[in-house]
DNA sequence: TAAATTTTTGAATATAATTCAAATCATGAA
DNA sequence: TTCATGATTTGAATTATATTCAAAAATTTA
């Protein structure tokens, strides 16, 4: 007998989840066949991407977040895309952003712990292409995309 | 007849969603009763905060991305945990988090275009506590909370 | 104003979630 | 190892919900 549970998260970060109609009926005052309808239209709009969970981090081995300022070296002539794109493979990076100012890329970072960042990060950022990088560690997370 | 979609945004990007328990059973090969035994579980361990739509937010007016970098000003005697409460309660802040390095906190701010931030930052920025601010713009979103 | 289009609705159907009791599995004490 | 206890999985029955579809209402366009 199996622990379905790292299957289950894994699962339901990305998607396996829906709408709920009638819920969503009764407290906007329409009827649930409106509101399918309605959902529907912007799903194949593209406005709604997926549907999933939210997690506590902090009780699923993710309980230790950063966010990374990276410099890029000028002289490897790689885009900030490539180099982004790169980082964007790990399962441990939650965003990657090409910004403005004194940095190419912000990324944000989940890990276990704070060795597993370290691991990561000799992995990771110790690549042909980064230069430098400046890692801010989330003391408190005061608000995350969830808010309940 | 009213458009029902800004309602219906708002409501998803909290929760009223659920997760479909006979999609996850088909694809891990458990059954639904299992699968709704292990969540359940989950959802009363606190593992599981809430259920909810992931947007393209290009399409719901949330086009222009940026991260604030804030320094406190320590004369005001405020905490980064005040200062910080006060930030999140904008819906334009996505997340806020306290941090190490040389800011005390990192916000990240969704508004529809660059004028909608310039108006919040005015409101929400320049407040006696915070000293200075460091906004970085993302240019491109190369991985977000979605991946898909 | 009429015609065409979009949106809402109700009724019928199809799917899926939930409940619950029984069976299976896992754990630790004797 | 065996037995007893508790946890997990399962199947059957029930309940709730989503989906389909045709018709009605509302809105937009000509």
């Amino acid at each position: 007998m199996k622990n379905l549970r790292p299957e289950l998260i894994e699962l339901l970060k990305k998607g396996y989840c829906t709408p709920r109609l009638s819920r969503l009926a009764a407290k906007t005052g329409s009827k649930a066949t409106t509101i399918h309808y309605n959902i529907k239209q912007m799903e194949g709009d593209g406005i709604v991407k997926s549907y999933k969970a939210v997690f506590d981090h902090s009780k699923i081995e993710e309980g230790f977040c950063t966010f990374v300022l990276i410099n890029l070296d000028r002289r490897e002539y790689k885009t900030p895309e490539e180099i982004g794109k790169m980082l964007a493979k790990y399962q441990q990076v939650e965003s990657v952003d090409i910004i403005t100012g004194g940095w190419e890329l912000i990324v944000k970072v989940r890990t276990k712990d704070i060795e597993e960042y370290y691991e990561f990060s000799k992995k990771a950022l110790l690549i042909r292409g980064i230069d430098r990088t400046q890692t801010l560690s989330s003391l408190l997370e005061i608000k995350s995309e969830f808010v309940g």
